[in-house]
DNA sequence: CCCGCTAGTCGAAGCGTTTCGACGCTTTCA
DNA sequence: TGAAAGCGTCGAAACGCTTCGACTAGCGGG
């Protein structure tokens, strides 16, 4: 509940006691980079050249003690810092991407397409921010309705340095644009065709295989795989696929009998879907839920048919902690957070230079709750 | 599937097989005809330098053709753009910043609390993207982690031109920094105090007071407001507070019984807060939902407490059109694309320097659908 | 004692645009 | 028939930063 507030303690503009900032003037006294003009906003900004001026050094010097790409001496380096401090010097961003051919922005490119679940999306989304923010950079947004232009836009202007891609379909028609583009890619998913391009997904397949040989080791004999709309599927979406075959192929080594069904989101519809499936198999003990946005309707229907989870039936979930904890499911979770570092991190591999694995899986992890 | 490559016929770099109109330099020559490889993601990119060449003018000229800043013959204006085509040119993004003192990229500043609804952010999101496009702007992601000094950040170092922030809370922290920040910002929602800044929101208010107005027409004696999350109210978070007033304010107006509850968005929770509300108000016969995570609980539950809409309980709903479709819900829409591309016009008249209404209020709009 | 190092610093040359002032020409109009 | 007022174009000066090469000391090794 403090929740609203816990950021302000980082801020140094805001310890007045009481709710009501006071006036500029008072809180200038007390920051320390407030002194110079710069914390009120008037017009001309700082720039390196008065921050060595005020230092008695060389522009170049600021700059080497900035970047730290030369040695500096501890007295010199202080005093520059002081410098920078008590003017409130922030480099230029346009001048500084001129001069050193890197903006410290990479584009984040999330197409906003039917059946995606959209706070999944954002949770990649922000881990991304997040880690850009880890390595100074900044984060360009960049959405489907420009398609590929927009991305050949930001790459030919320099407004980036790189992309990070969400969402990618098998047949992916940004794939072999990236392939020809001079800036380095990362991919959050698998297209068909991963040639020449730098790919990081939780392993589906094997998060498929691990909620059927859990089932399994449960004792259960027959499941089911509810998954994505199909819209999803039909565009060829690789996550969904890929757990799709890793439960199929599982349930053969396991020896189950079982099936997958697309699944819908509203409400009616997955209680169809589900009334359905229960009366066509009787035998029916064990349910995997690849569906963030279904989940908690499958639930709130087999309640309604008076199923009891997990005495009648045991349920796997395929999605977020934040789905699963509240409605004490087994899952197997999506870490959002830790893929999206993780393409950041790649990605700043490759601005580096330096080579880094075509192919990244993590590796699926099932947490036991109450559903199974 | 042939996607990716229709798009690459816009990049003319087959017309070469003629030589170009003779290039003085020779030495030159040969950066120019690679240039045909632009499309193909070659090392180097194209300069307005080279482009001024090819065209056989000065490089403001090729700026002027660019900007339209000043007057050009039609004739010279074409060569330019055609040696533009050709060389498959592109402003860098980082000169044009550093010259023009304009980056073309403004910020959206989203911090992704508890209790909103993440779709509804998404929503608002990209129709600030397409609309800054539209006016040939890009959008930087800044979220809650870095705070204040985000902004403060993106501002100082010309990375954004301006801001646009979301989520805004009645006593928002970062509404005084804004009031100092040289960049122009416009906020979607109203703080408790926004002297000093440019506010774009629906009408809150007046949506609650018309939902209670509609309930009114139809006879209805007793209604109930469920809003947000209790956290949400507890934040000041504007919005919820403004529909409250408003929907007390009809209440009375219209001499209508009622009162209004927070809601939280799990199954279970809504379901408890709907029985105990039915036990404790049987003559209740109008409900207004205001929180896009539990209106389908909230029907699901009314479905399974044997109560059917409308006949037993009208619903009104407060939502964007994709959650109230499918259920068939008499609503006011949340029009996301209408107030983001609000927020990014005037934020844009701000840049020009124009001046702009402090208060931009989207009159709410009422659907009859079928639950009324 | 000289040489070559290294650490620490400086000056200046870009980086690719935009934009300002200037320059010839034409038109226009007192 | 000039003066004034465009029009279309050019050249060059910023813009604020990074980075390269050069320079100076101080220092250890041959």
């Amino acid at each position: 509940m403090t929740d609203g507030h816990s950021v302000d303690g980082q801020v140094p503009d805001r310890d007045m006691p009481d709710g009501h900032p006071a006036d500029a003037r008072a809180e200038d006294g007390g920051a320390v980079d407030a002194r110079a003009e710069a914390g009120h906003a008037t017009g001309r900004a700082v720039t390196i050249v008065e921050v060595a001026r005020h230092a008695g050094v060389a522009v170049s010097t600021v700059s080497y003690v900035l970047s730290g790409k030369r040695a500096i001496s501890a007295d010199t380096r202080r005093r520059v810092l002081d410098s920078v401090r008590t003017l409130g010097y922030h480099p230029n961003a346009g001048a500084r991407a001129l001069a050193s051919k890197r903006a410290n922005v990479i584009a984040l490119v999330l197409p906003l397409r039917a059946g995606m679940h959209v706070p999944v999306l954002m949770r990649f989304a922000t881990s991304v921010v997040t880690a850009a923010r880890h390595f100074d950079h900044d984060v360009l947004l960049l959405t489907a309705d420009e398609g590929l232009d927009g991305l050949r836009r930001a790459a030919a202007s320099a407004l980036v340095d790189g992309l990070v891609l969400m969402d990618v379909e098998l047949d992916d028609p940004r794939v072999p644009l990236l392939r020809r583009l001079a800036e380095p890619s990362v991919l959050i998913g698998f297209p068909a065709d991963a040639a020449g391009v730098t790919c990081v997904d939780l392993d589906f397949a094997a998060a498929g295989a691990l909620c059927v040989a859990h089932l399994a080791d449960r004792g259960h004999h027959e499941v089911v795989l509810l998954g994505a709309p199909a819209v999803v599927y039909e565009r060829g979406t690789a996550f969904a696929r890929r757990t799709l075959e890793g439960f199929t192929a599982a349930l053969a080594e396991h020896g189950l009998d079982g099936m997958a069904l697309p699944c819908e989101e509203s409400f009616e519809e997955v209680h169809a879907t589900v009334s359905g499936l229960l009366a066509a198999r009787p035998g029916l003990s064990g349910l995997v839920v690849h569906n963030e946005a279904a989940v908690n309707h499958v639930l709130s229907s087999l309640r309604q048919l008076g199923r009891k989870v997990p005495q009648d039936l045991a349920v796997v979930a395929i999605c977020p902690d934040d789905v699963a904890e509240p409605a004490r499911l087994t899952s197997v979770l999506i870490p959002a957070e830790e893929v999206g570092r993780e393409a950041v991190g790649l990605l700043m591999e490759k601005l580096a230079g330096r080579a880094v694995p075509p192919a990244t899986l993590l590796v699926p992890r099932l947490t036991v709750r109450a559903s199974t």
